[in-house]
RNA sequence: GCCAGAGUGGCGGAAUUGGCAGACGCGCGGGUUUCAAAAACCCGUGGGCGAAAGCUCGUGGGGGUUCGAUUCCCCCCUCUGGCACCA
């Protein structure tokens, strides 16, 4: 029986403190190592953790462990995303003023990462909520707002009716708030912007320099961005000076085109109709389709709709008039907001001319047939023009340059590109957040904060009741002030930012937390810059991930920083499910760490967290299967001090000179393998769930081995020491308090984390008998064991000796042999 | 609708380049121990047939390629995520 028994509330607190006190995850600036950046997502402090926050933590602190016994000079620091509307709306409800409850939540966070011996270099910690951060934030506005891409602007935007404030446009998940579910409308107000569509290509393209970031990712946010390539064409209109510009992405159609279409919120529709019979018609259409909200208008199932307006365009290439319409589902945020009908073409046109009686002309046709003068759909392929005067008979694939070039010669037209992807609205009319250091004065305009007057600091004792206008509005001591430019009065802008702009530099604040001359610095960011691994949830692909790139490329155009991308690997981690569900406080089903820990150890909860299933993936906790895990931290534990005192003498270097039986020199080869296997599994795909089978398989031969064993025999004894050695050293990444422990109880001075990961000797991880499959047919039908390496021929005569009952009355006409593998008969 | 990803025992999940399907763990069944229970340990555990040896079916469904398919190809179903009147 065990000399000690593994009690983990007596190793637990001890190693965390031993941690702190050897400044174990403290970089090392000076160091000559490599460097790893390891970054985990920083959170929102909210009450308490749950063990699925922890699984993302627990992660990021397995490659930090490991890739310091790997040899690097690993910075793995931590932070919180501390401003954000939950403390606020608490706040609200009768809470503790933000400030007071987010410093609170930190602390607690703080406590409970502890626990779970996740270690961070927390003499970097940042808090995006303190003065010295956000000042920095507001510099960094500045920066934006002097290069012009921070700009107020007239824009329909998103409305919150919950959380009374504006919304960026990735914060809108089928018309409601991202956050709080809440309705949200279209307003038409000024705000601020930070211009992400002059990035827009850039943020395209060097998408494809991110190898090591998962596809899944990659796809969203091109997606998001939303990149066509097409043609503006100009059409005049009859009896008026006004030009509609169209963007389309099949110039090839254009002598199909048979209306015109117009958005509601077209600009220029009140001047076309102003003189018009049919004015009141369309200024009633148009107002009724500015009511209907998001997927009511804007989705493939609404219905389509639209009026004449009176007017007609003038064809550019024919001359001919064509009807301009009025319909709801040309979008003005999309293109110009006016659009070339060509219902033969295109299926929503189609729709369209067919509800109204339009004309449809086809104008491209599958080679060698007539098109039909009455389509029955829109004809969306490949083919060749019809219709389509000097074009006619040129596959339109070619057409579609030909067609654009025309045009250009004419004046009327040219190549066009159009993003999906729409400016970054910064502005909130809330409370906590970051104050835009703006000044409005009357003379002189928009005025920046001057940098030496930064940070314009968010006053504690504010009034902050959600009305629709920021709470900062109401402090006069903090509205009024004086211009920088004339000294006269003036007034502070009010909004607070959106707090993924906090988010989207804290990475590097990181590299010099507490310098008070600048946000970072330059040469020490370039050199740890980018990370080389961010670990964080999925539900960040576009949100922060696009804005923390953009961020990153307009401080590389400012030369403040040598580097484009941010992140050179990125991880997402699924979410821990319980019921099926995701773990929430409003569900009830949340797992607290605390309780774990206090039951089964934090070794226990981490190992039960990776074991779960391959970290990509969702995951469903389930209370009772932890004790599998802790049961093999039991064994583990045994294992170790049950031996030691049998192996401890035992000098290792006699360990390539000594004889092994043939039972010490399978545990060798299952010690080799295991350290070979783990190491893959951890470095080609953090595939920490088979990685822990493996020691978990590694444990209990080497438990069959010491029971078997009386350690007589010096083979014995450093068969297993060598495998001691290995398993504590592969475990510490997942287990470190009892890795630690048991390195002691070994004999080790130092924490196993200043020591190395072990090296699979690739002679020994060769075992010496193979067990090779023997079918008849493709069935299986035996097994034979014999040695490695055994040439086919006397392979095959093994292999056919022991299926010899299947083989029997039989013609072997094929013999397959896989060595190594498997032998198979194929018999008549 | 379009684009990704997935579908394997009661459950979570394993399976190099196609080569013993179900590693490892939970649960469950049986046993040892105990006055008893918990814990621990040992044995068993995909379905069907069989006393057993063994046979047979089996990785969402249907076809195909192959000596051999969870893996490759075609069609279909279901689920998850993303985009969705984007001109």
């Amino acid at each position: 029986m065990g000399a000690r028994r593994y009690e983990p509330k007596e190793i637990e607190a001890y190693w965390q403190k031993y941690w702190d006190e050897i400044s174990l995850f403290k970089m090392d600036p000076d160091s000559l190592r490599p460097k790893f950046y390891c970054l985990m997502m920083f959170p929102y402090p909210s009450g308490t953790l749950h063990v699925g926050h922890g699984r993302n933590y627990t992660l990021g602190d397995v490659l930090a462990r490991y890739k310091m016994m790997r040899g690097f000079n690993v910075l793995t620091p931590m932070g919180f995303d501390a401003f954000g509307l939950p403390a606020e709306n608490a706040a609200i409800k009768g809470g503790m003023h933000p400030k007071t409850s987010t410093y609170a939540n930190i602390v607690t966070f703080k406590r409970q990462l502890g626990r779970y011996g996740i270690g961070y270099d927390w003499g970097r910690e940042v808090i995006s909520c303190a003065p010295e951060y956000y000042k920095w934030t507001q510099w960094i506005f500045i920066r934006l707002f002097e290069k012009g891409l921070a700009v107020r602007k007239k824009a329909p935007v998103n409305w919150c009716t919950g959380c009374q404030t504006v919304l960026a446009n990735e914060q809108v998940v089928d018309d409601k708030c991202e956050r709080c579910d809440s309705k949200v409308i279209q307003k038409e107000l000024e705000q601020w912007f930070w211009r992400i569509t002059e990035y827009a290509e850039p943020l395209l393209k060097d998408l494809e320099t991110l190898d090591r970031w998962p596809d899944k990712v990659r796809t969203m946010q091109r997606n998001w961005i939303g990149k066509s390539e097409g043609a503006q064409i100009d059409f005049g209109v009859d009896g008026d000076d006004a030009k509609i510009r169209v963007f389309t992405t099949r110039p090839d159609t254009l002598f199909g085109v048979t209306f015109m279409l117009l958005a509601p919120e077209y600009p220029g529709l009140e001047k076309l109709i102003a003189d018009r019979a049919e004015a009141t018609a369309v200024r009633r259409f148009a107002d009724q389709v500015k009511n209907q909200i998001g997927t009511e208008r804007a989705s493939e199932g609404a219905i389509k709709e639209g009026v004449f307006t009176g007017r007609h365009a003038i064809h550019p290439m024919t001359g001919e008039k064509i009807p301009i319409w009025v319909a709801n589902y040309v979008l003005m945020e999309y293109g110009t907001g006016a659009v070339m009908g060509v219902p033969a073409h295109d299926v929503r046109d189609f729709a369209f001319a067919t509800k109204y009686k339009l004309p449809i002309r086809v104008v491209i046709a599958k080679p060698g047939e007539t098109p039909s003068a009455h389509p029955t759909e829109a004809f969306t392929e490949d083919g060749v023009q019809v219709n389509s005067r000097e074009f006619d008979g040129v596959p339109n694939r070619e057409s579609y340059g030909k067609i654009v070039a025309a045009l250009e010669k004419k004046g009327v037209g040219k190549p066009t590109i159009h993003y999906r992807l729409r400016d970054w609205l910064i502005s909130r009319q809330r409370y906590w957040g970051a104050p835009i250091p703006m000044i409005r004065c009357e003379k002189d305009g928009i005025v920046p904060v001057p940098d030496k007057d930064l940070p314009v600091l968010l006053p504690d004792s504010v009034e902050f009741k959600p009305t629709g206008e920021s709470p900062l509005a109401r402090l006069d001591s903090f509205v009024n002030t004086t211009c920088p430019k004339c000294g006269g009065p003036a007034r502070r802008e009010t909004d607070t930012m959106d707090t993924f702009v906090d988010s989207s530099w804290y990475f590097l604040r990181y590299l010099s937390p507490k310098d008070p001359t600048k946000p970072f610095d330059s040469r020490i960011v370039n050199k740890w810059m980018p990370v080389d691994q961010y670990i964080g949830g999925v539900e960040h692909a576009i949100l922060h991930l696009l804005y923390s790139r953009f961020v990153t490329k307009v401080l590389a155009d400012l030369k403040l920083v040598s580097f484009r991308e941010p992140f050179a690997a990125l991880f997402t981690q699924g979410m821990i499910t319980k019921g099926g569900e995701k773990m929430s406080k409003s569900r009830g089903n949340t797992v607290s760490p605390d309780e774990t820990i206090d039951q089964w150890g934090a070794d226990a909860l981490r190992l039960y967290t990776l074991f779960l299933g391959p970290p990509e993936k969702d995951a469903e906790w389930d209370d009772r299967a932890i004790s599998g895990p802790f049961r093999f931290l039991v064994k583990a534990w045994d294992l170790v001090h049950d031996t030691v005192d049998k192996i401890v003498k035992e000098d290792p270097k006699g360990l390539a000179t000594a004889t092994y039986s043939k039972e010490a020199r399978a545990l060798r080869q299952k010690t080799h393998a295991t350290i070979r296997d783990v190491t893959d599994d951890v470095e080609k795909s953090f595939h920490f769930n088979t990685a822990i089978s493996k020691l978990m398989v590694l444990v209990n031969d080497a438990r069959a081995f010491a029971d078997a064993s009386g350690f007589a025999e010096p083979g014995d004894r450093l068969a297993m020491r060598e495998c001691l050695e290995a398993l504590t050293r592969l475990l510490a990444p997942f287990a470190p308090h009892l890795a630690e422990e048991c390195f002691k109880t070994l004999g080790h001075a130092q924490s196993v984390f200043r020591d190395r990961w072990p090296e699979a000797d690739a002679t020994l991880v060769k075992a010496d008998e193979q067990e090779i499959v023997v079918q008849v047919n493709g069935k299986t039908r035996t097994t034979v064991t014999v040695p490695a390496g055994l040439d086919p021929d006397a392979l095959v005569a093994r292999a056919n000796a022991a299926a010899a009952e299947w083989l029997a009355g039989k013609t072997i006409v094929k013999t397959i042999v896989v060595p190594g593998r498997l032998v198979n008969f194929v018999v008549k």
